[in-house]
RNA sequence: GGGGCGGUUGUCUAGUCUGGUCUAAGAUGUUUGCUUUGGGAGCAAGUGAUCGGGAGUUCAAAUCUCCCUCGCCCCA
């Protein structure tokens, strides 16, 4: 047999399988430019899945979409001058029109926070105006120099950014936590991705917020994935933004805002957790084919009889809004389109052939546990199929969820810490003082960062210094 | 930020060390025809590469040198 699917095994050589995967799944191919990835179809189609069901739950939230400019002027980008730093190593900058400078250099969105406020400050003039909630699906540049990867780490992505403003913080606090648990929900229920959320340290929160609350994914390889953040902005931006309005009271009020966002990470979250040796597996709620067909036949007699009973099945589909594909392309054999479309992730494959006519029945297999069965055709098979991608979809949560466990550790001890995160990686819980000094010194040691704080006002020992500890924290490697 | 490996046709690989046999080989793909189809079919003919880009060394460069670029891996 040649072996022209997937070359490295997930568990050997997992960097090398993932880009494999990404690039023969047909999801995305490189670019001319470094940091740059093309989503292909198919790829682009599991975007458009997870934006339109994200979509849904923003506007029953009340959020709206609008769209604004890639191009911000320097004097915007810098007026919040804590979040100019954080962004100004990746900015891309645009200097000329043709051969002319442009006397004010023009940045490329590293993200919209002040072209937005500068506008948000002249539309928000009365409590009567708030709460504003509006969306953006945009992409953003940020420049990455090394160790690019398709979905994780690139210079430009694909993502949302919604941006809200509020009357008061705890209508802020509200939004902020709102977010993350819609996020946790959406990962949870249709990626079928496991993840830990939690409040991110001052070291790691986004620059410009008052506190940062994420979402962490725990990779195979036991690095952490942060899959999406929400944001308590505060005031930092209203008050340089002069985002203000007239209150109840009759006084003028900075306004509270909140951030938060989701990338196309989120698909890169996806292929690592469920994928396997053969290629991809895609939970069955995301997948844009759901079901695949194969029809199998010998001449054309038969040909006709089986593409007859396949429409009847896709008819059934398609009024029980089944995503499901015919593959009645005659230049490969069944066993080509079969690993074809392993590699491609599709739930459930259908086969039909001579055999199956004769016993009135279909071959049915689960591209997860490659369980292959025959269902008859006379007793519902569509209804049979639609219980299957339901179970399907629980069966990835939880099998995600426990390889998931077996990743997470607690130590009260330092050298354990530094020993575990440098042999075995994976989240070790640990409690934390909350000074700066013990986070840098595990992140020299290890290369670990916290990417979450769990609980707060606990009462024990710090793993590094051990005085007073206020936290219990996840210490992890991540991308 | 530091280090290592690599780029040869749409894809994968040989050739590079030791320059000449390379007018670049094989597999796979693709096109046409026949034949086949239940786990990556077969035969035949056709197609496809300024050897990542640039400069240099040389009588001669895929091969040596320098610069650039893209990808991958490890470390921080």
């Amino acid at each position: 047999m040649v072996k022209i699917g997937i070359t490295e095994k997930k568990d050997e050589n997992f960097s090398e399988w993932y880009t494999q995967t990404v690039l023969k799944a047909e999801l995305i191919d490189y670019s001319q430019v470094k940091g740059f990835i093309i989503l292909r179809e198919y790829g682009f189609s599991i975007w458009e899945n997870i934006q339109s069901i994200l979509d849904k739950e923003f506007k029953k939230d009340g959020t709206k979409n609008a769209y604004f400019p890639l191009l911000i002027p320097e004097s915007l980008l810098n007026r919040e001058a804590d979040h100019f730093k954080g962004f100004t190593p990746e900015v891309f900058w645009v200097t000329k029109t043709g051969d002319s400078d442009i006397e004010n250099k023009l940045a490329i969105r590293p993200t919209s926070e002040t072209i937005a406020y500068e506008s948000y400050a002249k539309w928000i003039k009365s409590w009567r105006d708030l709460p504003l909630k509006l969306n953006f699906w945009n992409s953003v540049l940020r420049a990455e120099i090394k160790d690019t990867k398709p979905f994780i780490r690139t210079s430009e992505f694909l993502w949302q950014e919604g941006h809200t403003v509020h009357e008061t913080e705890e209508d802020a606090i509200q939004q902020v936590e709102f977010m993350l648990k819609l996020y946790k929900k959406f990962v949870n229920e249709y990626l079928a991705v496991p993840i830990l959320t939690g409040k991110k340290s001052d070291k790691e929160k986004f620059v410009g917020a008052d506190y940062t609350l994420t979402l962490e994914g725990i990779m195979p390889d036991g690095k952490a994935l942060q899959m999406g953040t929400s944001h308590h902005l505060g005031q930092n931006f209203s008050k340089p933004f002069e985002i203000s309005f007239l209150g109840k009271d009759e006084e003028q009020h900075f306004a509270w805002q909140t951030s938060w966002g989701v990338s196309w990470r989120l698909m890169g979250a996806l292929i690592m957790t469920h994928g396997d040796d053969k290629g991809l597996i895609l939970p069955p709620k995301i997948a844009p084919i759901q079901v695949v067909i194969i029809p199998i036949y010998y001449d054309d007699g038969k040909k006709n009889e089986i593409l007859g009973v396949i429409n009847d099945i896709v008819e059934k589909f398609d009024s029980n809004n089944i995503r499901s594909y015919v593959d009645s392309s005659e230049q490969h054999t069944p066993g080509w389109k079969f690993n074809q479309w392993e590699m491609k992730g599709v739930p459930i494959r259908i086969e039909i052939g001579p055999k199956d006519l004769e016993n009135n029945s279909l071959v049915v297999v689960k591209r997860n546990s490659k369980d292959k069965k025959n269902i008859s055709i006379n007793e519902n098979p569509v209804d049979q199929i639609v219980k299957e991608l339901d179970i399907m979809q629980d069966e990835l949560f939880e099998t995600a969820k426990s390889k998931q466990s077996k990743m997470i550790y607690e130590s009260n001890n330092y050298k354990k810490l530094c020993e575990r995160l440098n042999k075995e990686r994976g989240f070790v819980k640990v409690d934390w003082c909350g000074n700066r000094d013990c986070e840098d010194k595990v992140k020299d040691e290890t290369g670990a960062d916290i990417r979450l704080i769990e609980d707060e006002n606990i009462n024990s020992l710090c793993i590094v210094c051990e005085k007073n500890a206020t936290n219990s924290v996840y210490f992890a490697k991540s991308y």
